[in-house]
RNA sequence: GGGCGGUUAGCUCAGCUGGUAGAGCACUGUGUUCACAUCGCAGGGGUCACUGGUUCGAGUCCAGUACCGCCCACCA
């Protein structure tokens, strides 16, 4: 016998396990061999993360298509993985040595640093995947992969070489976003522009030849910064080639001040004279813009900063190249040299205002780039590293899109990913970090570079190159984590090597993920799979919304709001956290998450769990071979037509991605139809005399559970598939697992007549309550009800469900007849029915709310008018419509006919 | 500057192709031994942000306005 109510925590573990023993998540199942195959690749989780709410919906999400599709008979394989996540797991392991006082990573060396966090990586490492088995995952766990296995580095070095012998890697040297905190390059996409309160400084910038005067604007130009540091590295003054203010100025040369090189005023079009002063200081090392002017002037480059964001003036050939190395230079270095960027400012800004150099200094709130992990300030930095022609792998990939063969849903996120991907920038890959995949180029004695996947095939090509054995050296730096990430589709599946489930499960069929990473990685895969596969990784990309509190807020540890999804679990099952998450995954919508909403799915859980606790005390047990179809009971072949369109309406939503929908089709239906109504008009039949009539319900209560615990496993996999072992008939064992049973079909089993029959029914038990409770009449009072007027088919309807009606309704008796003097009148179609309550109710409240009735149809009678006598409508609308109108018309004057009678009848009464 | 989304009941949100506004929570009243108080029954509550247009008919389509949010780019 079940328990009076369903707790989780007891059961969900054992079920895990039983699915896990029987193989149950495995794919390529032999009698599944020549079934249609179903593949998703999870977006895998750092390493050494855990769980948050973000991951619980992505990847319920994708545990109730996997299991959706499994029941439909597919062979389904669940990918799943984890991500080495370069930075990120860097950073925690360098905070756990400082942490724990141990030498940090400098002094232990890179092979002892690796050695670190690769034994962090194994204890930590299995965290989420336990985790995600708490969520229930049905994932293909004999599988798990990780980004820096053997076989996945692999595929990374295969790619990296590919690409760079197409020419689609090389190494340049340029502008990067550099971290000087991490003391890395990152790409565009890892810098987030904060806005940041600053100043617009104004600095005078003496002419050549023209003795300074502070009052004497002739003597200097003005040019605005926001960053007066960088000024050591100016190279020239840009002003616009049509600026009239400035035109005798070109060609002239300005005396950097403190530092005394003479530099050029050049035009180029990138001044732009609406802008402060209309003259720009030239930086080519130190700002993206300055950059290309410099390039096209054949301007010297000279890069004033350390790594680590100090000014670095000496030694720095860059910066004392041409430079008279006067006393007053000697003293600036000195003052300088090794100072960290934001000081510096404070103290160029001093120095320049004693010098009257110094125009003016305004407020400026301006945006400001900061790196997504360090937070620090990233500054351009001069250097060589290794990028990707992302525009030229970006063409198929939009094509791609463009031609249907990869869809976004919801559909307008292919407008984001168009709009990226077409204004896309040579991608930079390579980190100056230790953990990662190292880059597979060596250097010969001259720096020149070779790229192979291992050292023996880079010596054999610098042995080629230089005509006889050299010694080769490494490429220090690692890839990005993304560059892995992007292969991930194929390299799980065993590539470079043509396995078999390479061919079999890719492309595979979805990729669930958040709009946080389209760019990231969705884009990313698709460029590589389209490059190494022929062919796109995922024919359909959903992408749900972000998690929030429920204020709206973004979760995030310094807000302190983060709902921890195993809390939640651990509080009210894994089920009601899964169909919280599913319920509110609207299509293009944050889902802003509510604990209350999570105790009201878990209530809901409870509720079938009581269900089926009915069930199995009223002997209804699962008849093999019964058939729906053949019912005779007419509740039974309404509650088979309703269990029939609620898989439909389930089914019809999980294929279209519409997860709330199919959520809320399979709630409502358990509790407000099966529960509400079902369970309750079939006690008198239950209990009743007919035994064949009470068998045959039995069959069929039994049946349509089993159809909820079907269409519910997906959402709800713990409580369904320990109701489906808990309701198996004891002689005939359940052998086989709910996971693994097959999805109800939305067979032909409606019926109009039986529709017709019970919704009268249920209409009548609810009008006589909606009565009773309105004249307060107490619940356990029993009373009489008459009606009148009654066509045939309400007196066999009637003589059908009167044991039914008597209990529902409360009443103690139930016969055909004449409405008593001072009952409380229903009208119900075109009968009539009568609670003969004289002396218990207010007359005079009866005869308020009749009249209330009577005014509700009459105003709707009134809108039917006017509509109907719309010349325009009737000629316009479709004939249904104007049909259906009519009809309502009809029936509502109808029951107005009816009301005025009964009204009457009351009002004779006083 | 470019793009995307939102504004519907006290709260959180559904409402797909235009045809009588829905759910959950909260609230009010009530409680009939026998599945369930993590429950039952009954009920109150909405000029669908605003303005105009298309249409016989608009929460739904179009244009604009206001406010809120996000993304991309740039900012001397």
């Amino acid at each position: 016998m079940l328990d009076k109510t369903y707790q989780p925590q007891r059961i969900e573990g054992d079920i895990y396990r039983a699915w896990e023993e029987a193989g149950a998540f495995a794919s390529g199942r032999p009698e599944r061999a020549t079934a249609k195959p179903f593949a998703i690749v999870i977006p895998p989780p750092n390493v050494t993360g855990s769980l948050h709410m973000g991951h619980a919906l992505n990847n319920t999400l994708q545990d109730v298509l996997v299991r959706f599709e499994r029941m439909r008979g597919r062979d389904v394989l669940w990918q799943p993985g984890t991500d080495h996540a370069g930075i990120a797991t860097q950073m925690v392991v360098e905070r756990q040595l400082m942490e724990r006082q141990e030498p940090n990573r400098r002094v232990l060396g890179r092979d002892k640093f690796i050695e670190r966090v690769w034994k962090w990586k194994e204890e930590s490492g299995n965290t989420i995947v336990g985790q995600l088995k708490r969520l229930g995952c049905s994932c293909d766990w004999s599988r798990l992969r990780f980004t820096m296995d053997e076989g996945l580095s692999r595929a990374v070095r295969k790619v990296f070489v590919e690409l760079y012998r197409a020419g689609l890697i090389y190494k340049d040297k340029r502008l990067v976003n550099w971290d000087p905190e991490l003391l890395t390059a990152i790409s565009d996409l890892e810098v987030e522009q904060i806005e940041t309160k600053g100043h617009l400084w104004h600095l005078r910038y003496p002419i050549d030849g023209r003795r300074f005067d502070p009052n004497d604007a002739s003597t200097y130009i003005v040019v605005v910064t926001t960053r007066p540091e960088t000024m050591f590295g100016d190279t020239a003054v840009a002003v616009h080639p049509d600026d009239e203010r400035y035109k005798h100025l070109v060609g002239k040369n300005v005396i950097l001040p403190l530092v005394g090189r003479r530099i050029p005023i050049i035009a180029d079009e990138y001044s732009d004279p609406e802008k402060g002063s209309g003259a720009v200081k030239i930086t080519p090392a130190h700002d993206f813009n300055d950059f290309e002017v410099g390039k096209r002037h054949g301007l010297p480059m000279v890069n004033i900063m350390s790594p680590e964001g100090k000014l670095l003036l000496d030694p720095n050939p860059d910066f004392t190249r041409g430079v008279e190395p006067t006393p007053a230079l000697r003293s600036l270095i000195l003052e300088f040299n090794g100072v960290f960027r934001f000081a510096a400012r404070k103290m160029i800004v001093h120095q320049l205002e004693a010098q009257g150099l110094m125009e003016k200094i305004e407020p400026y709130v301006h945006t400001v780039p900061h790196g997504d992990r360090s937070n620090a300030v990233i500054e351009p930095r001069l250097t060589d590293q290794w990028y990707v022609d992302a525009a030229t792998l970006a063409k198929p990939a939009i094509d791609a899109v463009k031609r249907g063969r990869t869809t976004f849903v919801p559909k307008n996120w292919e407008t984001t990913y168009f709009h990226w991907m077409e204004n896309i920038q040579p991608w930079c890959i390579s980190r100056q970090l230790w953990w990662g995949h190292q880059i597979p180029a060596w250097y010969g004695p001259d720096g020149k570079v070779f790229v192979a996947e291992d050292e023996e095939g880079a010596a054999a090509l610098a042995k080629e190159h230089y005509g006889k054995a050299v010694e080769i050296k490494r490429d220090e730096d690692v890839l990005d984590t993304w560059f892995s990430s992007a292969l991930w589709p194929f390299s799980t599946l065993g590539w470079p090597d043509k396995t078999p489930e390479l061919a079999r499960y890719y492309p595979t069929d979805v990729l669930i993920t958040g709009f946080d990473i389209i760019f990231f990685w969705v884009a990313r895969m698709m460029m590589m799979g389209l490059q190494f596969m022929e062919e796109v990784p995922f024919r359909d990309v959903y992408i749900h919304a972000l998690v929030r509190d429920e204020k709206g807020q973004k979760m995030s540890k310094s807000k302190g709001n983060v709902i921890d999804p195993l809390g939640l679990i651990d509080g009210y099952g894994a089920d009601a956290l899964r169909f919280t998450l599913a319920a509110m995954a609207a299509q293009g919508r944050d889902i802003k998450l509510s604990e209350s909403r999570v105790e009201g799915y878990r209530n809901f859980a409870t509720k079938l769990w009581n269900a089926a606790r009915f069930a199995q005390i009223n002997d209804c047990v699962p008849q093999s071979g019964f058939d729906p179809a053949s019912a005779k009971v007419t509740l039974n072949r309404w509650i088979a037509g309703e269990a029939g369109r609620t898989a439909r309406a389930v089914t019809e939503a999980i294929e279209a991605f519409r997860f709330n929908e199919a959520a809320g089709a399979i709630y409502h239906f358990i509790w407000h139809v099966y529960c509400d109504w079902y369970l309750e008009l079939i006690k008198p039949i239950l209990a009743g005399a007919d035994a064949s009539a009470a068998a045959e319900t039995r069959a069929m209560a039994a049946f349509v559970l089993d159809q909820a615990l079907l269409l519910l496993h997906p959402f709800m996999p713990f409580v369904t598939e320990e109701l489906w072992a808990k309701l198996a008939n004891e002689t005939e064992n359940r052998a086989s697992l709910l996971m693994l049973a097959l999805w109800p079909k939305a067979r032909g089993l409606e019926n109009a007549e039986a529709d017709a029959e019970i919704g009268w029914l249920i209409k009548l038990i609810s009008d006589v309550r909606s009565v009773r409770s309105e004249m307060n009449v107490p619940a356990a009072a029993k009373v009489p009800l008459v009606i009148a007027g009654a066509s045939e088919t309400t007196r066999s309807r009637v003589a059908a469900h009167g044991e039914t009606i008597k209990r529902l309704a409360r009443l103690d008796s139930l016969e055909f007849g004449r409405p008593q003097a001072g009952a409380v009148q229903i009208v119900l179609d075109e009968a009539t029915l009568a609670l003969p309550l004289a002396g218990i109710i207010d007359i005079g409240a009866e005869s308020q709310r009749l009249k209330r009735e009577i005014d509700k149809v009459g105003s709707e009678i009134k809108q039917l008018d006017a509509k109907l006598a719309n010349e325009k409508f009737v000629s316009r609308a479709p004939e249904h419509v104007v049909e259906e109108q009519r009809e309502r018309k009809t029936e509502a004057e109808a029951t107005a006919a009816k009301l005025e009678q009964a009204l009457k009848r009351l009002e004779a009464a006083l």
